[in-house]
DNA sequence: TTGAAAGCGCTACCAT
DNA sequence: ATGGTAGCGCTTTCAA
């Protein structure tokens, strides 16, 4: 591998004069600068960008931990962050724990020395623990994790709003008797969701404490749920599941037990990954614009580096909105 | 930021054997041993990769450059380079050229010094380019684009079997007048597909010149491709679509329009991407095993940093597998 | 077993 | 405008 330094004596000049050349600086002479770059293309000259960090003491690199890759969700989340980081000539450097919470902080230590910030999206509720780590001592921002008594800048999206607003839509379509199958018992999200279709159940029905069946956000929890609904023997008009793969399962198993979707149950999600609008009827959902998540996640971290993080964006809470689709067409239209 | 020099400096020892015992060599008494842990833990000490990186020569990192992030392709592929390279504790570092050819070498170069080697999956033939550059002085993997004339150990999908197969599958289920929608004009793989889809015509239906729409791979194109037919008043009674996300469109355009799908018009698609068996009816289709392809591909650039590559390993074909679903039920079940 | 010191490839400061 | 040189934080000979 060719150096710099063989460019430099090649050309007959210092390193710190090929450096400065390479890099664009304006205090070179035109000539010499013409020279140095023709022996480097000659020489096939490729910069060392991790030598490069070392002495700037910046990686140009954002960091990315994932709990998983497992789905659309991070796929899309993944495409926005890439978007706002490769705008701004940054490369984007992936690393998740597959689940294991005890991967979490090593995998935060190994991106020391190669990544100049850090977006986290905790699996469960680590956001605590991260604050208290004093090994943080980069910039990180959390995703979907707004900490409590954190002071970490966040990006998130607003569960309970969202909850609210679907199960609302829910009732005003015609549904009375509504089931919520829920995401993982430690999950933020999936807790909020709960409390807030709870809260309106309460509100609007005058249902105390409505039907919730366990879930976890996974494939296959969609289908069990069901399969514990219709064994329950308990009456339902209407199903909410935390995530849009539940309620996409949930949908098949009632179509295939006979049930006519968006007139005889009405069906929601929450998400709208891209699959949503494909199922026939198509998933009423929360649009969560998940590409914008992990966009603006991004931008919070370019922020935070160039020291623009001013305080409103410190925290960005992302309101959802819905999407109405076949699956909630109306138990009015069944009659 | 605690350097080991301050480590050492603390337990009153060299940086060298600071050095030693948090690498865990074995030439350290062990109360030394315990003592610069001891100061390390209490510090807080995290070694900076990019400078070990620097002196070992040795990121492990290993670089992924994709054409793009959309759609479940992207994610799975991923999932499963990431599985294979976590499992040898190395870390990801993703670059994508968003379309842009142009990024293709730029990205390239971007990576020295950050990986010890590349995945690469060009947007269309650049497997020749890449293989003149000199600057591609590291280990690479090619990514689906069996370099002609090349010598860069690849792994691939065998499209050509794949189109094959399901287009015999097709005529098999009844079908005899079948339109293709192709990828794009460019690509190795939609080339191949449709040159596949024109042999099997041939050989089994005495069709020399049968009917291929232009499509594009992505969202948008499977829908104008059936209004272009729909348009042409062109006889069909089935459709294979170069990949899933148009296939998927196809059918719904198709559903939309009035026919019967896996009756009256069989539709199949290719990559066998999480959707295919979502939709209903569920989507026949040519099971790449994105996930494993990834994992093969970076099992592959492991081998060969190592210097473990064997001859047969080389390039690596995955021989893909039929995914029959309603989609192709059958024109016979129509009656 | 331990320490001193020479780099890894580059940038940036200080001279000239 | 150019050159010399001191590091960036770490690993790794070579000596002791």
């Amino acid at each position: 591998m060719v150096t710099i330094r063989e460019v430099a004596k090649e050309a007959g000049v210092s390193v710190a004069t090929a450096s400065r050349a390479l890099n664009g600086m304006s205090n070179v002479t035109e000539p010499t600068r013409a020279k140095i770059e023709a022996v480097a293309a000659r020489l096939n000259y490729v910069p060392h960008s991790g030598a490069r960090s070392l002495t700037k003491r910046q990686t140009d690199t954002i960091g990315v931990i994932l709990p998983d890759l497992f789905g659309e969700f991070f796929s899309e989340l993944i495409r926005g962050i890439d978007k706002a980081v490769h705008a701004e000539g940054k490369t984007l450097l992936l690393g998740t724990m597959h689940g294991r919470q005890e991967e979490t902080a090593q995998a935060i230590r190994a991106m020391r020395g190669r990544v100049d910030g850090l977006i986290i999206m905790p699996p469960e509720t680590v956001a605590k623990t991260l604050d208290t780590e004093p090994l943080v001592a980069f910039p990180i921002v959390m995703l979907n994790a707004p900490p409590k008594g954190s002071t970490l800048p966040f990006v998130s999206i607003d569960s309970r709003a969202g909850a609210e607003m679907i199960t609302r839509h829910l009732i005003e379509r015609g549904a009375r008797k509504i089931v919520h199958i829920s995401g993982p018992a430690n999950n933020r999200d999936a807790i909020e969701r709960a409390a807030a279709f709870r809260d309106i159940m309460k509100a609007e029905l005058g249902i105390a404490d409505p039907v919730i069946l366990p879930g976890d956000f996974c494939e296959g929890s969609g289908e069990k749920a069901i399969v514990a609904l219709l064994t329950s023997g308990i009456a339902f008009d209407a199903v909410f599941a935390a995530n849009d793969v539940m309620a996409v399962e949930a949908m098949m198993s009632l179509r295939d037990a006979g049930y006519a979707i968006g007139t005889e149950v009405l069906v929601a999600g929450f998400d709208d990954i891209p699959l949503a609008r494909y199922v026939s009827p198509g998933l009423t959902t929360v649009r969560s614009e998940i590409t914008k998540l992990g966009e603006a996640a991004a931008r919070t971290l370019l922020a935070l580096l160039k020291g623009e993080l001013d305080e409103e964006s410190h925290g960005t809470v992302i309101v959802p909105r819905l999407a109405v689709r076949g699956s909630t067409a109306g138990r009015d239209e069944a009659a």
